[in-house]
DNA sequence: CTTGCCCTTGACGCATGCGTCAAGGGTTAG
DNA sequence: CTAACCCTTGACGCATGCGTCAAGGGCAAG
């Protein structure tokens, strides 16, 4: 399987698979003699499983930082490592963008309420010096 | 009044009040014989006003969009535009702002529910290929 | 005149997840 | 062999609101 084969398989693009190589994500895959990347349906899933991370608010070196803990999902198990995020070893990121996700909301909130104050009663507090 | 006087006084930096100008939100002010631009009590106020504007979630380009009636909050009255978001004329770009507001907090709890549920039992809906 | 702080314009940096363009080579069908 | 499509690496683009560095000139005090 060439990467525009894999990357359709995972839902995504060429490009992404090799950003996720360059940022760590992925382990540089065998070649052809010709140089071209050569990926198995394990690769395709693991791609799959970063995506799903990603799309619930994870960011990249967010698994990063757990690289090292995120390879034994595909290295014990041959091709079942669909997603399991749920893994121990994801509960210190995880409850970290929780948390970050929470103050992101609150903040917007926050914004949000002061917008439609503003344009209510045309005043709101002014942030002055401090 | 210098930019760096003109700066503190409406609680920011030079840098910002070069930035509106380029931006398009401060027209040029009057410059000194040698080059030095000077402002005065009303632009302090209006980069008051723009700064208020934009901690509330206003963007740049959303204040100029409304430029041109942005202006007559200082054409008019000399001094009194310290803000007055409130004006019709940022009724449009107000509403605009809440909506997205409104979208972005829902899409951010969106993925803070799908989060803890991922945590919490290992799966979550799979984007799959559509 | 000198010191030292402030001003000028121009331009790159940041953080995120890739998109997109470029130049050159591989691969496959006819 | 050729067309047509896919691959390679390298590098810039995007969107936001300025921060920051650089090189050169201004202004007030001693």
């Amino acid at each position: 399987m060439r990467i525009g084969d894999a990357a359709a398989a995972a839902g995504t693009t060429p490009r992404a698979l090799r950003f996720y190589e360059e940022r760590g994500l992925l382990r540089p895959p065998s070649r052809t003699p010709s140089g071209q990347r050569e990926y198995g349906p394990g690769e395709v899933a693991r791609v799959r499983a970063i995506r799903q991370l990603l799309s619930v608010g994870l960011t990249v070196d967010d698994l990063v930082s757990r690289a090292h803990r995120f390879d034994l999902l595909d290295e014990d198990p041959p091709v079942r490592c669909s997603a399991d995020p749920g893994h121990e070893a994801f509960a210190p990121v995880v409850s970290a963008r929780l948390a970050a996700l929470d103050a992101e909301i609150a903040r917007l909130s926050d914004l949000r309420d002061k917008l439609a104050r503003l344009a209510a009663t045309g005043s709101a507090d002014v942030p002055g010096e401090g």
